[in-house]
DNA sequence: ATGACAACCTGTGGGC
DNA sequence: TGCCCACAGGTTGTCA
């Protein structure tokens, strides 16, 4: 589900109701997520203060009185802010009270986490990180550089969490459309400037995206329970067989890294 | 070090 | 209508 802009879209829905307010009953009703939510969590974090809500990569951050706790919304999750009094849904796996409203966390397939930021666990998944593709370290000279003697696909290259984060799917293929490079290309054969084209890209179809409110597929929803936008202006993702936007060659696809991937073979080189 | 890929889990949609 | 299979926005861990 969530990319970059679905992440950020969802911290900026839930922060405005969080910030500043106490969390007041902390329910586990599902620990079984990626790893197990620790048992501590019910009681340490209930009567925290949340102090802020922040995004890395595609982790919110939530930082309290009571210690920070690190979240994941893995392939199928939403955080959403509800009326207590509506009924709590199947895979509504934690449920934090914040004044007179309810902030569940919602995950079918169970790919999230829920862990205390300062476990060796969660430090783990943070220590590995590239930078923040809307951060000034992320330039074409930074791609560049660290394609060198990669073989690998520009597509998977751009989706590797040590390179960049935050490029997820739809966004990889978006933005290798953007730039006009073909997802198969070995990355070590992408020259400089055409990198700086690239990031510049990623940058502005992640940007654009946040701005619609994120891209919803199947489900993805805001922290106010909205769809997001995005997906009416996708370029390829998900668009096989139809006529590309700017030749109106039929859009391709074909399976990347084990990934379905989009591509126009006639604007992408 | 790099790359390929299985695994985690449930829901959905298409084909028959 | 129902069954079965393929596939889905992510990431880690394992193995060659």
């Amino acid at each position: 589900m969530p990319e970059l802009p679905e992440v950020e879209t969802t911290v900026r829905g839930i922060a405005p109701f969080l910030v500043g307010q106490r969390l007041n009953t902390v329910t586990i009703h599902q620990p079984s997520l990626r790893w197990p939510i620790p048992a501590s969590i019910e009681t340490r974090l209930s009567g925290a203060i949340c102090h802020q809500v922040i995004r890395r990569a595609k982790y919110l951050i939530f930082e309290t009185s009571h210690g920070d706790v690190l979240a994941h919304l893995g392939m199928s999750g939403s955080f959403r802010l509800s009326d207590p009094e509506s009924p709590r849904k199947t895979h509504d796996h934690i449920e934090i009270t914040v004044g007179d409203l309810v902030l569940r966390y919602h995950d079918p397939r169970r790919f999230g986490c829920f862990l205390w930021l300062a476990d060796a666990q969660a430090q783990a998944l943070l220590a590995t990180l590239g930078p923040e593709p809307l951060s000034d370290a992320f330039t074409g000279r930074w791609l560049y550089t660290q394609a060198r003697r990669r073989q690998v696909a520009v597509k998977n290259f751009i989706m590797s969490n040590p390179v960049v984060v935050g490029v997820g799917n739809i966004y990889a293929s978006e933005s290798l459309f953007f730039a006009g490079i073909h997802p198969n290309r070995a990355a070590c054969r992408i020259s400089e400037a055409r990198y700086e084209h690239l990031a510049q890209q990623i940058r502005v179809v992640l940007e654009r995206a946040i701005n619609s409110g994120g891209t919803t597929l199947r489900d993805f929803v805001n922290g106010q329970g909205e769809p997001g936008y995005f997906q009416q202006t996708l370029q390829v993702y998900g668009r096989a067989g139809e006529p590309c936007r700017q030749c109106h060659t039929p859009i391709q696809s074909a399976v990347i890294g084990g990934r379905n991937s989009y591509f126009c073979k006639v604007c992408q080189r």
